[in-house]
DNA sequence: GTATGATTTTATGCATTTCCGAAAAACAAT
DNA sequence: ATTGTTTTTCGGAAATGCATAAAATCATAC
């Protein structure tokens, strides 16, 4: 299922949407405006954007704007308006596409379809806080320069990020990242890692922002 | 000047087209029909094909399998039928894009820059520095001359060139060079022909700079 | 049959990372 | 405060992954 974000106020068009392309295997966030998008693109990963142009707060040309600044995802414009002018501008903006409603949803997902088969090879990009993990490059970055994880690190890093907000027991993420053939390592050694992570991605290791102690239970990326 | 291939029929869309594209810096050679658009593309090198769907011999569809097969240049479908059936169909063949008639001339460049934006990477001949590789003749050059790459040596490098920037793992690339039948080889082998490629691509090859390691998850060409 | 070049394997060295034990610190409960 | 538990820190040993050289195998043309 390819995660896509679709932002638009419409909630008939939203529902409708989400069933239809729920059945060609695409699995579809709402968002209602510029708010709500740019939390759920902290929070998640999303392989496209679907992106009205009309909104209720702000227009889709500032979300697109910003989508391709922080994330670099692809956007497909999406929109009642079909003169020239808003599409040129699109374009310029870096939109991958544009189509005007009322569209022909078959005609929709081809376009999807089309769009990833162009940019695949672009980064999944997702971002917490100033820290940006590119999946696709294997980096993560700090206010754009790199962190140089080591493979470990990042792996660890990404269990994190996977389950954003949720307590991960150190069980879990033992198994999750150490467990060969039912072999576990040293307790302690996730500890280390848990460190060493803190050391390169905190601003202040002492007092952890991103990667939080919850004695007794384990730790969690809020 | 942009060199691009325009096929149609139609005499006078053939000239307003022509005309209005020079003004925005593209260079365009009209084809009448499939015959002659064969024979052009063996003579000369485009950057891109608009593709009319109706002409008179044969038809668009077909011409664009052609043009994918043969030189893996990129489409765009420039068509009075803008039914639903006929869009599927053309980016099932791989086209690029898809304009129905009548267009704005305006938007038509604007999706004529996307596209080659997009698909820049692509086309018969790719650049990476110094390095040239030809996919039509199987060649790579540096400098102009040749770098007398084996047959694996110039198959690893277009697998890297099929995923700039993207992290390689070490499993991926032996899989798509050396999986005969599930069954590997040595595991090092890829490791010397990864050698073997930057000394013959590098300028120093103990200091890569464009097939860099990433120490526990594999290769990347930036 | 030998000569040439491509491909694969073997062997070795090096650098980084991963791992662990033990001590120190932080925290919770009494 | 005292005690016991959990978490953090540290340094060095062990393991791993990668680079390199050189030898062995295979294919092809002469």
């Amino acid at each position: 299922m390819t995660p896509i974000l679709l932002v638009e106020d419409d909630r008939s068009i939203c529902e409708n949407l989400t069933a239809f392309l729920k059945t060609e295997d695409f699995d579809v966030t709402c968002a209602p405006g510029q708010q709500g998008a740019a939390e759920l693109l902290q929070k998640r990963t999303f392989a496209l954007v679907l992106l009205d142009i009309s909104l209720a707060d702000g227009n889709g040309f500032s979300v697109c704007r910003e989508i391709k600044a922080e994330y670099g995802l692809p956007v497909i414009f999406l929109t009642a308006s079909s003169d020239e002018y808003s599409t040129v501008a699109g374009f310029d903006l870096g939109a991958d596409d544009y189509i005007a409603k009322p569209f022909r949803p078959r005609e929709l997902v081809s376009r999807i379809r089309n769009v990833l088969r162009l940019t695949s090879g672009a980064g999944a990009v997702t971002k917490i806080g100033d820290i940006c993990i590119d999946t696709v490059r294997g980096t993560a970055s700090k206010n754009g320069c790199d962190l140089n994880l080591s493979a470990l690190e990042y792996r660890l890093l990404l269990v994190f990020l996977n389950h954003r907000g949720a307590v991960l027991s150190r069980t879990m993420l033992l198994e999750s990242i150490w467990d060969i053939a039912g072999e576990f390592v040293n307790d302690n050694t996730l500890t280390v890692y848990i460190k060493r992570l803190r050391d390169k991605l905190e601003d202040d290791p002492q007092d952890p922002k991103l990667i939080l102690t919850v004695r007794g239970l384990g730790y969690k990326l809020p």
